[in-house]
DNA sequence: TATTTTATCTGACTTTAGTCAGTTAAGTTT
DNA sequence: AAACTTAACTGACTAAAGTCAGATAAAATA
């Protein structure tokens, strides 16, 4: 009986792929083999350049250039090639190549909707889907350099300051908590980092720089959907790491006895508990790390 | 920004396709055709009728008939004939080809328990799982007859004890509730039903036969995974059809009010509320239909 | 500058998947 | 018994996917 683990995760398995194999199948009604679909989908609306498709879908250089050439007879590629080095090539969308990009795109997205559609808990079905795509994308989250008031950002502050206000047990109000300059997080002063789970914001960190002789570490948070698999570790690694270059030499950030993950994060990281140096409302707990 | 709904699903069918792709590959690893890997799949350690893989798989006659052969010659199956009717075949494993399977499903099964083996919450995981699969595979839920000592009815009913134990708030002793003979929920005097999604036990039903002059339902239950599939209104008329072949034409049930979707359900199934027709510790509402 | 490496393309394949019309033999229906 | 239906097979295809050994031109390196 499929009580066991693995069945349950084979299950899931099959149900997943029979789906795929439906999208693939309405994918085919557009009268092109799947692979010339395929390429199209990943040159996307901003193109991309040739040897870039070919790492992405690990295709052999001769059958990628094969179906460049199919859609570019159909009149909905052009691929030029690249100014800095003319070896290699770039592969644009026409206009007739967007709409037939978006008609794919459409396909994708009304089974999507149709699912949500019909679920009775959407939420529950897509928090399910986030994390199982965190767990299955772990090796593929990429951190990256965000300026703060980009939309990633601001969603992963929002769902932040949502957080703190549930597990704190006086609340928590954004507008009362210290100030924090935007400017302050971005280079050359300091900088904030999202992390990317397949395009889902998933993590943050801010290094914020002062006049005091250090930079603080602030707002570093994981979704839940990602949490267990190290991210913490590696944005606050990162975080560090720009903050060497930047020729920052003391480290320090507050926390919360509420939040006893971080604080165990931060000891297992090599930070030491000093004592309080500001006078913000929200934190009880202050760390330095000299890096 | 990928936070809308359907961006969500998409990124999950990424990761998904993704990780489906790996499996691919390593299954190719084998030195075999994927064809020809599935059709040995399909055909499993208790073997499989032709027609059965063929619909299974959706393949053509044709192709199915060749894929066989190339398994055959490769001596990982036999394919017999089928005593009752000529016409059709069966095929078996052969004692190589039980090897070679569980080479499959060993591939399989290790990247499953890889997966969980790194994930922080696997119970997590594995519930996000049963969601999202029963949620894919709502069309595929059937509903069979089972014995009430059977595997996935013991399954159904103890997760339903569980369930009750945690929300009626003097919790829930099997050992006191009013005894069931596993014979009235046996043909003839009654049924017990299944319903299966993809495998995973996701609801079950009992029609007790009483000498009463009427059939009783019992043991309604439906796993979380499954709820707002309209899996309990399916279990119902089954049962209820069930109770009609059999010639019974009133049923009752008694439930309890820290349960009002069941209520609920029983109201807009065309239940009426009558009186309190037994002395078990635990109902507090009763119900009656004519059928 | 000569040599090596890199990015892409071309031609000539093979393998896999899938289609379809027709055949055979065994059941079913009339 | 004749006519029909069904399950599986065969032969003759096509399309799609993938492989591989050069060829070519543009960098990069020695």
């Amino acid at each position: 009986m499929p009580l066991n683990p693995v069945s349950r995760i084979r299950r899931f398995n099959r149900a997943v792929t029979t789906e795929t194999g439906v999208l693939d199948q309405s994918f085919l009604g557009r009268g092109r083999p799947l692979g010339a679909a395929r390429v199209l989908n990943a040159i996307g609306p901003a193109g991309r350049a040739v040897s870039d498709i070919r790492a992405f879908l690990d295709l052999d250089t001769g059958l990628l250039s094969r179906l460049l050439r199919s859609l570019e007879d159909e009149g909905l590629i052009d691929v030029t090639e690249d100014r800095k080095d003319k070896r290699r090539r770039f592969a644009v969308l026409t206009p007739e190549g967007h709409r037939e990009y978006e008609a794919y795109e459409a396909l994708s997205n009304d089974r999507a909707q149709a699912l949500l559609d019909r679920h009775p808990h959407p939420e529950q079905l897509l928090a399910a889907m986030d994390l199982i795509a965190s767990a299955l994308g772990r090796d593929r989250i990429e951190i990256v350099e965000s300026d703060p008031h980009s939309a990633p950002a601001i969603h992963c502050l929002e769902s932040y300051y949502a957080e703190l206000a549930a597990r704190f047990a006086m609340g928590f109000d954004p507008a009362k908590a210290a100030r924090l300059d935007s400017d302050d997080m971005r280079p050359p002063r300091g900088v904030f980092l999202v992390a990317l789970s397949d395009g889902l914001p998933s993590g943050c960190v801010g290094l914020k720089g002062t006049d005091k002789g250090y930079a603080e570490i602030k707002r570093l948070w994981v979704a839940p959907s990602a949490r267990g698999l190290g991210l913490a570790k590696r944005l606050m690694t990162e975080a560090e790491s720009h903050a060497r270059t930047m020729g920052v030499t003391t480290l320090r950030l507050d926390t919360n006895s509420a939040l006893p993950e971080a604080a165990g994060l931060y000891q297992r990281l090599g930070w030491n508990e000093i004592d309080r140096f500001n006078d913000d409302p929200y934190p009880d707990l202050f760390f330095e790390k000299r890096v």
